[in-house]
DNA sequence: CCAAAAGTGTTGCAACTACACCCATGG
DNA sequence: CCATGGGTGTAGTTGCAACACTTTTGG
């Protein structure tokens, strides 16, 4: 059966997967098969599904996580972005057809919905699916020319990221069930851009009022143990 | 020739237009042909033309404006939201199939991009176009029930609308050339939601340093005349 | 003891709120 | 004169930034 019998045509979902190691932000790429290009996961919409709902089908086939944090953020619809306009179309094309029997349904002109995911790190186990071969976590501040358009869907997604940061409370969907003060503030400074006063930053979040502060301590290296802290139920 | 020839399937774009009268934010909508429900100002993706452009074009098929201020805000997906699922339904298709050959292009599930634009309410020329017979602002306020989900996208444009009205300096557009200080602020008291304090207003706004007064003074009821505004060049 | 973690106190700045008050002007 | 428009002054509040200082604790 071939993908326009089960998808809307035109059509495209692309998630900007936001994930936090080692003190960096980092984005969920995948490679194309036979292609040496690295994408945003993307996907398409079912006939019978509602957008959110292929949002979220998409980000479970790739990462196997379900309920996660999601927000869509832009459309993006320029008459340019599509496959054909790029030297890797042959290849994504191959890659595609290469899992079903119609070749051409990426052969047109797409409009993408764009969507941020916010996913603890810790929890992603990457199933590379179909039509790419392999998967990695980047850092945000140093990306390789990717696929299309999708450096530019990534920047448009970390600006929606950062207007939403103290909004909504967004920050702890990137971390554990329990982190450090200092995880918490380093997740802060690397979203924002900058570098913030650690006694002010812990003033502030105690005092929204939604942190609970579990009795065992993180068991780390030397010296004194910080205090672990979870989201009040 | 039908739709399916020049147009994008299954996508569409939605116009929340949005100006002000008599003290009051309004919104622009259209009635279909033989059918009693108001609608938003709404069009389809040609093939060859961007999203934003198709907005556009639109926006100045049914005002006769051309540069206007225009947001993508929202990108409405939800499955339930086809033409088919409403009592409308055959009203519209009806309506269109007026107009074209085809009936059938419209007879599927839509997904579609919300763009809100700001205009001047003076400068407006209606144009009902093909597929509407009437149109009219209406008091955002008091809205009947509209065409399918077009209440909650006017509800999601207003929203997005309010949170840009300080950062991008937004209301100037919804006025004329020039304008009086309390016009103004009737315009953003409006979008609001809420009263300001004249005198803190004015400072603010003044202190942006972005306006000109006018020497000419309006020449309009009793008592001392207001001074007339305009953006610095 | 030392170094990292956690927390308190204080000072100053900037922005905003709410009013009181004054000046200008057209009729 | 008075009603409306336009503007200044100021006191109180809040949030935030910067920084000094204390306390806790694991090794």
């Amino acid at each position: 059966m071939g993908l326009e019998t089960q998808y809307l045509p035109s059509i495209s979902v692309d998630c900007v997967i936001f994930g936090f190691h080692e003190n960096q932000l980092k984005v969920l790429l995948l490679k194309f098969k036979k292609s040496p290009v690295w994408a945003l996961a993307g996907g398409f919409v079912g006939f019978e599904e509602d957008v959110d709902q292929a949002a979220a089908r998409i980000l479970e086939e790739r990462t196997g996580l379900k309920d996660i944090y999601l927000e869509q953020f832009y459309t993006f619809g320029d008459l340019a972005r599509n496959y054909r306009a790029v030297d890797e179309h042959r290849d994504v094309n191959a890659a595609m057809g290469g899992a079903v029997e119609k070749l051409d349904f990426v052969d047109q002109r797409f409009i993408t919905i764009g969507y941020y995911a916010l996913v603890d790190y810790s929890k992603v186990v990457v199933n590379p699916s179909g039509v790419s071969d392999a998967s990695e976590w980047m850092d945000v501040s140093a990306l390789p020319k990717l696929f299309l358009d999708h450096n530019r869907i990534v920047l448009k997604a970390l600006e929606s990221l950062r207007r939403s940061l103290d909004e909504k409370l967004v920050a702890f969907e990137l971390l554990g069930d329990t982190f450090t003060m200092s995880e918490l503030q380093v997740v802060y400074e690397t979203i924002l851009g900058k570098r913030l006063v650690r006694t002010n930053f812990q003033r502030k979040i105690l005092s929204l009022d939604i942190l609970e502060r579990i009795e065992k301590k993180y068991t780390g290296g030397a010296h004194k143990a910080p205090y672990l802290y979870r989201l009040k139920t």
